[in-house]
Formats: C-alpha cells, sequence, structure tokens
DNA sequence: CGCTACCATCGACGATGGTCAATGCATCGA
DNA sequence: TCGATGCATTGACCATCGTCGATGGTAGCG
C-alpha cells in the first residue's frame, strides 16, 4: 500500500515484502504478477539457460531445441518474462538475443525473504 | 530429440537454483508448482498476515474479513498453501489455526538467488 | 439430544493460461 | 527483386484456476 497519500503507486515500488507489515491489496496483486511469471517449468529452463549462457545471451533459436517447444509458444514464454522485467531481447540481425535481468529477480527475492 | 544428456536424478535435492546449470525439465515443474503456490494476490497476503501475527498464527476466521473473500475461497488458497507446504494448520477446539512454515519460503528463495 | 459456530468439500461458472498451426513481418543473401 | 530464414502475432482449442453458493462434518453448548 502506499505510503504516501498523494504519491501515485509506480510500477517500481522497489520490494514490496511479504514479512514487512500487512500487505496491502495492490501490492500483493504487483508482486503475484511476478511470481506468476515464474509459475511455468518452461520460464524456469529459459532462466536457467541464461543464467547459465556463457555471454549471458542466447538467441531464440537455441531455445526452441532444448525446450522441446514450438517456436511460436517459446516466443510466447519469452514475451511474458520480458513484461515482467525479468529477460531482455535486443534484435541482431535476424536474431533476437535475450539476456537476464538480475535485478527483477532479485526484488522478488527480497519479497519473500532477507 | 534431446541432444543434451541433461541428467535428471537429484530427486528431492534441497533447492535446485535456476542459476545453476541448465534446470532439467523435473525439476523445473517442481519449482515452477512452489512458484504458482506464490502466484495469487490472496495468497501473498495470508502469508504476509502470518509473518506479521503476534503469535505466528491466525485462525481461519480472521482470514475472511481482511481479505475481503468468502469462506470457501479462504479455505481452498490455504489449502494450496498447505499443499506447497508454505503453511501448517492445526486444529484447537472449533478453530483451525495456521502458521508459517519459513522453510519452504526459503528454499524457493534460494532457487532464484543466492 | 438439538442447536450453533467454524471449517472443509462439492459443483458450477466465467476467466485465464499453455499450446500449436497458420500467418505476418522483418532481415539477409543471391 | 526474390526467396529463405528468424521471430512475433493471431486464432482456436483445451486445461487449469479463482470464485461463490450450497452442503457436509466436527466441536462445543444448553
Amino acid at each position: 500500500m502506499k505510503r504516501s497519500p498523494t504519491i501515485e503507486v509506480s510500477e517500481d515500488v522497489c520490494c514490496p515484502s511479504i514479512l514487512q507489515a500487512p500487505l496491502g491489496a495492490d501490492d500483493a496483486g504487483e508482486l503475484a504478477r511476478g511470481f506468476q511469471a515464474l509459475a511455468d517449468p518452461v520460464r524456469l529452463r529459459v532462466l536457467s539457460m541464461l543464467a547459465d549462457a556463457p555471454r549471458g545471451e542466447v538467441c531464440v533459436c537455441d531455445f526452441v531445441g532444448p525446450l522441446g517447444k514450438s517456436q511460436p509458444t517459446v516466443s510466447h514464454h519469452l514475451k511474458i518474462l520480458a513484461e515482467a522485467g525479468l529477460v531482455h531481447g535486443e534484435r541482431r540481425g535476424k536474431w533476437v538475443w535475450y539476456s537476464l535481468d538480475r535485478t527483477r529477480l532479485t526484488d522478488l527475492r527480497a519479497a519473500i525473504g532477507s
């Protein structure tokens, strides 16, 4: 919930934590959308592959095979992760390279613990 | 199809982490079910209320009002949290008191970071 | 016993989510 | 310019989820 009455709540309230004070309905919604992005095996494996990538980035075409999903499905999951602020895609020529945004991940981790 | 012989041992290794080695399909599924329990505003607020409770436990009847949900709905969410190992309910007389299990929360936190 | 209060389960509904085939839109090489 | 490649979007299908009213089950009280 908003501490200051007149301040509009923006998307970057750094880290409303579960463990601090009763969570407001809107903060809970914000956090829930974050965890919802993590609540899928395919997306978790995408994040894992990105974290493990030597140069920190992976081409979309390199996700399709290992994940065993169709290209549209992979693209769909990448979009969800990007909208959640967990990954970032950059087009270079014909390819789009995705990289992990650890900041958002850190925020979500902080929300459920120290 | 699967060219990378991803080893899928590690039955219930404490905390399969995103940031270590490419996540296997089954480990990813296990983790996803954990985060799915966190992917709802009502459930996050339940956890928050438990963390904030003076004696560490809250009666079911005390959830209904503040959450603004019907009693069956609250009971439904508590069941999901319990099945995820995040909370634990104990019957005392007519009431059932729920408490937070921080161990599981710590495991999930460890899965997305240090 | 009956009655009441607390909680869980069931059944049904609308909403959302994961998936793929088909299509559209760029980019690059010939 | 043309065809091929990489990726995103669309549309549709089916499964799952969140919600509530109704019901069932248990514990306490008179």
